[in-house]
DNA sequence: AAAAAAATCAACCGCCATTCA
DNA sequence: CTGAATGGCGGTTGATTTTTT
């Protein structure tokens, strides 16, 4: 992951960080401070430029960092804030506990891209809307076929259907077809390559439990089902299905 | 089992704004 | 005012790990 540490010609560490200057760095910090980065690496110790002394401590040594599991709530608020705000990660991350602005910059383009840019797909069928879907479990209707893909979503993998019901408020999608219904979860059912297929009577969802998600939101309108490979499902007659456009 | 592709994420780079002599 | 020093920010890279083929 992190690059293989060497020395630049000015006698200047680079790279993946020790154990040993992590040390050296922490104890600095928590002793003294950093009034002054560049002149810091010369009294810890370390080989190291102030700046990369600095960024040490701001997105890894740092008290109270939290790194990875990103929850849901977490999420939403980056992606909110996001479209507020644009690529503002510092500002977006101080909103948000112990995160730095490269874990936020870095988890946005890793997980949360994708799913905003649906969300804004989306919005002709608004948030209070999902939000209402959500609480009622009444069904709000949407055709799949209005939305453009503006950002340039991959959408390669989803057919269109007649309909789509939002059934809860993590970008999950229940699509009707005469005789088959579907679910998926938005974009991180696309990255899993997973459809999510809606069975009457299913024993049970262990299986499909375990290959959601972490911020997946289990809502109860939607009991039971089980998941199978996309290439499984689009070898199987589909009603229309060819005969569809992609978007 | 092996190779290729994709994902991950720590660290780097260049630029900008502010401070200060 | 000018210019150097500094901290901070956002874009990008790339080594390693994980997943897929």
């Amino acid at each position: 992951m992190a690059r293989t540490p060497f020395i630049d010609k000015n006698g200047i560490k680079r790279g993946a960080w020790s154990e040993d200057e992590d040390n050296k760095l922490r104890a600095y910090v928590e002793n003294f401070g950093h009034p002054n980065w560049r002149q810091l690496p010369k009294y810890a110790g370390l080989m190291r430029c102030g700046k990369s002394c600095r960024l040490r401590w701001m997105n890894y040594l740092r008290p109270g960092l939290q790194k990875g599991n990103y929850s849901l709530e977490e999420e939403e608020l980056i992606i909110k804030l996001h479209k507020e705000l644009g690529n503002r990660w510092s500002t977006i991350a101080a909103n948000l506990t112990g995160r730095s602005d490269n874990d936020v910059k870095n988890h946005w383009h890793a997980h949360l891209k994708k799913r905003a840019r649906l969300t804004n797909i989306n919005s002709s069928t608004s948030t209070k809307q999902l939000t209402e879907s959500s609480q009622s479990q009444s069904e709000q209707s949407c055709k799949l076929s209005e939305h453009n893909d503006q950002a340039g979503y991959d959408m390669k993998e989803l057919p269109i259907s007649a309909s789509a019901h939002l059934v809860d408020t993590s970008c999950l999608l229940e699509v009707s077809s005469s005789d088959l219904s579907k679910l998926y979860n938005g974009i991180d059912w696309i990255e899993e390559d997973h459809i999510f297929r809606s069975l009457e009577q299913l024993s049970s969802i262990n299986s499909l439990e375990e290959q959601l998600p972490d911020s997946f939101c289990w809502t109860s309108p939607i009991d039971n089902f089980q998941t199978e490979p996309l290439d499984n499902i689009w070898t199987q007659p589909f009603d229309n299905f060819w005969t569809q456009p992609f978007f």
